[in-house]
RNA sequence: GCCGAAGUGGCGGAAUGGCAGACGCAUACGACUCAAAAUCGUACGGGAAACCGUGGGGGUUCAAGUCCCCCCUUCGGCACCA
């Protein structure tokens, strides 16, 4: 009798699939491809924890039966290294990052390989590598090129601390997401990428994918379509016009004041006018300062300064309106102006209460006096001559027609989502391969040029003033223009760490390339990615940075497909035994060497598949893992009671074909737990009846083998069976098999279980009803009351209703 | 405030409208052992029972964790986006 020892197996068949290489994707097949794409992972100082192999196992397990199933599969690993943290670690500890990142992705890839992941590891790539990096740059190049990146004075969120511009994105409730310090505004010359051109696109283009309904929702919110009209206000006693966005122009008889944003070009422009001018300039300093917290803190307080000297004129009612400037309106949305109509919007109306404006119904159905009526779809409008009596979405129509007709109204679509703010002053990143030039301007470099390398430093840290370390070194920084070979100098600033990461899914296709980012044959076979699994926290950022790069390549036909990938999935959190977030700090976290070292990488895979609903946080229990090496100390125990056969044994075969289905099921719906617990209870079946077949065995083994790869290719050769597991073939069921003969029927009084009677499952009433009327203990449920009803379904369930 | 997901034993969690709690953990008892651990076996929602039990309240149905309406709570996202 043998001890189960994975000790010893895990590194005896990680050594023989590497040898063997045996997860090579081949590039050119005939085989169906099957392209698998994990979250490649940012090698940090701190290593794995046991949230990471999650999503790397659940899809592991789906490469590993898809080879089963004869697809050529492409599961691919690689390193997003470039970024802060290395940075960071480096400044404090003196080290330069390059040598922090190799030693980092040193330690996760032997973290990795112990877990016998499928990847294909000859085509591992790393951001940091100036021969991928060419290509990012390339990719920039491109946009450059299109028009599609430009240089913006921005009132950026900048990090003092981190010293920093950050994208809207890494903002958390007003503080910086990597180090958590507060975010002010800073006016900066940035590189900026125009994602908003692909908004329509970013979110039409959801309709046709198999991604899960919360990354579509969350990513359509965040884009933020929003339809409605452009409408243009006079500015009494001249010939100029204040332009607002409204998405409700039904409540223009409504609208008794305006609203400005303080950076709003019309103060400058009517600076003459305007008898209060310094007052605005005041409140625009005010704002400017303010944080973004502290601008939401005040959301219930409205603040804001009326300008004197002008006034509008309602274009529909031809009354004189106020104009207001009140940071609650945003200078970046719509056109930074709005109509208020205090009686139909909440913000209106706090406004208008303070500055005591007059507050004018539209549409009927709500109590004005107490708050505004903001829910109103199904309302009439009132008070509105032109749309009296209609309904909101009728007189939204009707309203736009006539503004458009008479020349002041426009109807056009408005976007929450902003350009992406794509310069980082920081050191470890993509250098952008732009030079600027006295006569020329911005200049790409030519593409030949190409990489563009990081220049090795000392220095390497964040300077003062806010600019790039990369500015200060002069013999990098000056150079010539491309184009007219004057004086000309390099942009300092480089890429943020969401670049690399954009397109990395068509590196990994043709990794080693130095023509182009991957090959045409390349691309053409492998994409679009099959299956994407990764984190919610990336819906709003990377997956719609890399869509959107992956539509701009294929604008320029570099790939052949509108959307990367397939589908998208998303694994829960793993938190610490505590239910707390794993972290340092809190001392929770759970290192996967250790579960590896006491009890095997084939039982921390299966915990970490079984531990709950994959799409759920939930806590780490290590009792949850000892039960998972108890399955598979039985299961290697079933060695012991095997016989000899060449088919299912009868009173198995049932199971066989059930627990068949249910696995192959199971594993391509996130139900890794479900899955596992069926095998789980196949192993008690053997278990109770002392026995099981080398066929059943055989197929067990298949079935086990995505989770537990190494103990299932160890058994598969200890009991002589041919070849290895892993040229083997995902078994089969068949349907008609995966039904019982005979069934346990519940039988109901009044919709209440009295018993079970064991039949037939193809039993009619008459066969039922016989045994249920002869059945004393359930004849004594009836007995004295009247049958009203008898509910039968055949094969599921026979109820008496009685009185 | 808006959008989304979810509330089931001591815990993680199962249940095409048809036997609620599969599977695992924890726990208790028994076997083995000098003893303990490991292993194996039995029990394990509450209640003495009738019965009661899937966040709360209504409803549809022969039958509701599952469908409909209202409410509460938790988590995730957004947050003055006109």
């Amino acid at each position: 009798m043998k001890e189960y020892n994975p000790g010893l197996i895990e590194p005896k068949w990680q050594k023989i699939w590497d040898d063997n290489g045996t997860f090579h994707a081949d590039n050119m097949s005939l085989k169906q491809k099957y392209y698998l794409l994990i979250e490649f992972p940012y090698p940090s100082g701190k290593g794995l924890h046991v949230g990471h192999p999650r999503p790397y196992t659940a899809l592991d397990i789906v490469a590993r039966k898809r080879r089963l199933e004869g697809y050529n599969v492409l599961f691919p690993i690689g390193w997003d290294a470039f970024g802060l943290p290395t940075e960071n670690y480096a400044i404090k500890n003196k080290v330069h990052p390059r040598q922090v990142t190799r030693e980092n992705i040193a330690r996760f890839k032997e973290q990795l390989k112990s877990l016998g992941f499928s990847f294909d590891w000859s085509r591992e790539i790393n951001t940091t590598d100036k021969n991928y990096y060419k290509w990012t740059q390339w990719i920039f190049i491109q946009l450059f090129k299109m028009g599609l990146a430009y240089k913006k004075e921005f009132p950026i969120n900048w990090c003092p601390s981190c010293k920093v511009g950050l994208a809207n994105e890494e903002v958390v409730n007003g503080n910086c997401e990597r180090c958590g310090g507060g975010v002010h505004k800073k006016v900066k010359n940035q590189w900026m990428l125009k994602i908003t051109e692909y908004a329509d696109r970013l979110i039409d283009d959801l309709d046709g994918l198999d991604y899960i309904e919360r990354v579509k929702t969350q990513q359509k919110n965040w884009i933020g379509r929003s339809y409605g009209l452009e409408v243009d206000f006079k500015i009494d006693g001249t010939e100029e016009t204040l332009k607002v966005y409204t998405t409700r122009p039904d409540t223009l008889y409504g609208a008794t004041y305006m609203v400005i944003a303080p950076e709003h070009e019309l103060i400058e422009q009517f600076k003459d006018k305007i008898s209060n001018y310094e007052e605005l300039v005041t409140y625009r300093e005010e704002s400017s300062n303010k944080t973004d917290i502290e601008r939401t803190e005040v959301v219930k307080d409205k603040t804001g300064v009326s300008i004197k000297g002008l006034e509008a004129i309602n274009p529909i009612t031809g009354e004189k309106i106020p104009i207001f400037v009140s940071d609650y309106v945003l200078i970046t949305y719509g056109t930074g102006a709005i109509m208020a109509v205090p009686a139909h919007d909440s913000r209106d109306y706090d406004f208008a209460k303070k500055f005591e404006l007059p507050i004018i119904e539209v549409v009927s159905g709500g109590n004005i006096a107490e708050e505004a009526f903001t829910d109103n779809e199904q309302g009439k409008m009132i008070n509105s001559e032109l749309i009296n009596g209609l309904e909101v979405n009728a007189a939204i129509e009707k309203i736009s027609d006539y503004l458009e007709n008479k020349g002041i109204g426009k109807r056009t679509k408005n976007f929450k989502l902003r350009d992406w703010v794509f310069s980082r002053q920081r050191y470890w990143g993509e250098p952008i391969p732009l030079v600027n030039c006295d006569n020329c301007g911005w200049v790409s470099l030519d593409e030949k040029e190409l990489p563009l390398e990081l220049p090795d430093v000392e220095s390497y840290e964040p300077t003062d003033n806010g600019e790039s370390p990369l500015a200060i070194i002069e013999d990098w920084v000056n150079t010539t223009c491309p184009k007219c070979g004057g004086k000309a100098v390099r942009e300092t600033d480089t890429m943020p760490q969401w670049a690399g990461s954009s397109w990395y899914f068509l590196r990994y296709l043709d990794p080693r390339n130095d023509k182009a980012l991957a090959s045409e044959e390349s691309i053409d076979y492998f994409m679009p990615v099959d299956w994407y699994n990764g984190g919610m926290e990336h819906t709003t950022l990377h997956l719609l940075y890399s869509r959107f790069w992956h539509k701009v390549l294929y604008d320029i036909g570099v790939v052949k497909t509108k959307e990367p990938y397939k589908k998208r999935t998303s694994h829960g959190m793993i938190l610490g035994e505590n239910g707390e977030k794993m972290s340092k700090s809190r001392g929770n976290v759970v290192n996967p060497d250790e579960i590896v070292e006491e009890y095997g990488s084939d039982t921390l895979r299966m915990y970490e598949m079984f531990i709950g609903d994959f799409e759920k946080s939930v806590p780490w229990s290590m009792n949850g893992v000892k039960g998972c090496r108890r399955f598979l100390d039985k299961f290697y125990k079933l060695q012991d009671i095997l016989v000899d056969s060449d088919r299912y044994s009868s009173d198995m075969e049932v199971i066989m074909h059930k627990t068949i289905k249910k696995v192959s099921h199971d594993f391509e719906t996130l139900k890794y737990n479900t899955g596992i617990s069926t095998m789980m209870e196949l192993v008690n079946t053997f278990n109770k009846k002392g026995e099981i077949n080398i066929k059943e065995f055989e197929t067990f083994l298949i079935l086990l083998n995505p989770v537990s790869p190494h103990i299932t290719e160890e058994l598969w050769v200890d009991v002589g069976l041919p070849g290895m597991l892993n040229q083997s073939k995902w078994p089969e069921y068949e349907e008609g098999k995966t039904i019982d003969d005979t069934i346990d029927m519940p039988v109901q009084i009044n919709g209440k279980l009295r018993g079970t009677i064991k039949i037939k499952r193809d039993a009619d009433l008459k066969t039922v009803k016989a045994i249920v009327f002869a059945n004393p203990e359930l004849l004594s449920n009836i007995e004295g009351k009247t049958i009203i009803k008898e509910i039968f379904v055949p094969g599921k369930i026979f109820n008496i209703v009685i009185k």
